[in-house]
DNA sequence: TCACAAACCGACAGGCTTGACTGTTTGTTT
DNA sequence: AAACAAACAGTCAAGCCTGTCGGTTTGTGA
């Protein structure tokens, strides 16, 4: 009487993995680099700490899967923020988009992992070219969002600031989230941008 | 037979309690919040740890010491290199000198306090008020040196998008530190804001 | 069906960190 | 000079974190 369902070996790891690098990515929003110990990714993934180690030897190779699980999840919601713009690519809204990412849970996820980098060369390998990668595929739809064209003298610039200024607006929401501030500054930024644009 | 010299208990103390921020704030640069124990910041300041403990019961009140030295450390250096900016106040002089110090170890040093305080509520305490208090006057400072008249609409919230952006310069630089990057960007920046300025 | 391998489990040891504690030296006050 | 308080020194215990290890269960291939 096998009532028991069975599950493909292949299947079960695949969730547990997932699992855990989620729950990593959770324990960094909630608590922070510091305070993510594998104990506590283990208890909150409810995965057994032998499960956990047979999946990833050290605490190294689950922040790295980690890392690259978050460079999806953020590619991921940044296409579907991208694609939730109207058509009509206002500047505005693009800007509001981009102010929007930089201030939500992965990449207060992505900010952890890129100081804990600064000072772990480890982890700086794993995150460094990912973080590149990113960094292009955004700018490459911001452009395309904004309908800039690149062939122009410092359109190219303009567009890395606006993208280095959403980061900077993001640091800042960490510790005093000022959401009008934020939407004001990007409000006068669109207007400014849209003139030099033209 | 005095041969020792005579010091002060107060002017010691001021002396152990300096020595252990300065080596405190080393170590957040060099190793990062997580990164730095107690007993690392003892051995760095050359302080035995019963001193440490003596003048500091807690890392809290370490750290939080730390904090308040930093901000005036930052403050010095701002205005030190405010006033190194030559007179005829060029924007693009301004910029540069923000992106120099938004990529400076002090800044490194305050960014991993930043992070760090999003997780801690006392550290965040701590934080809070004085890096407000920082960013009015770099603002301050800022609007002085570009010579901008904050009555004129927009005027204002660009000031404010110039010193987000050189932060998130700065976060970036943590990673990869792409000093010709920075400078075409603010370059274009400047020539932008001098349009929209004037 | 049987043997093997992968997945899974919980206990344990070693290392590090923090702060408490006792003892010693040095400056101050009367 | 003597008594006192502050500064300074080093040791110790408790707690946490990481990764190792032997043992168990479950799926897979012969």
């Amino acid at each position: 009487m096998p009532s028991t369902v069975r599950v493909p070996q292949e299947e079960r790891s695949r969730a547990m993995r997932t699992r855990l690098m989620a729950a990593t990515i959770e324990c960094l929003v909630e608590v922070g680099f510091g305070g993510t110990s594998t104990t506590l990714i283990s208890e909150r993934a409810g995965v057994s700490r032998g499960a956990q180690l047979h999946h990833f030897p050290t605490k190294n190779d689950l922040v790295v899967a980690a890392v690259s699980h978050l460079t999806e999840v953020r590619g991921a919601e940044l296409a579907a923020a991208a694609a939730a713009v109207p058509p009509a690519h206002r500047t505005r809204d693009v800007l509001r988009m981009l102010g929007d990412h930089f201030a939500s849970p992965v990449f207060l996820a992505a900010l952890e992992l890129w100081v804990a980098a600064r000072t772990d060369p480890a982890l700086l390998a794993a995150v460094e070219p990912l973080e590149r990668k990113v960094g292009r595929e955004t700018h490459r739809m911001t452009v395309e969002l904004l309908g800039a064209d690149e062939s122009t003298p410092g359109v190219r610039e303009l567009v890395q600031a606006t993208l280095d200024l959403v980061r900077g607006l993001g640091l800042a929401a960490t510790i005093s989230d000022d959401t009008r501030r934020r939407n004001r500054i990007l409000d006068q930024w669109a207007r400014t941008l849209d003139e030099a644009l033209s």
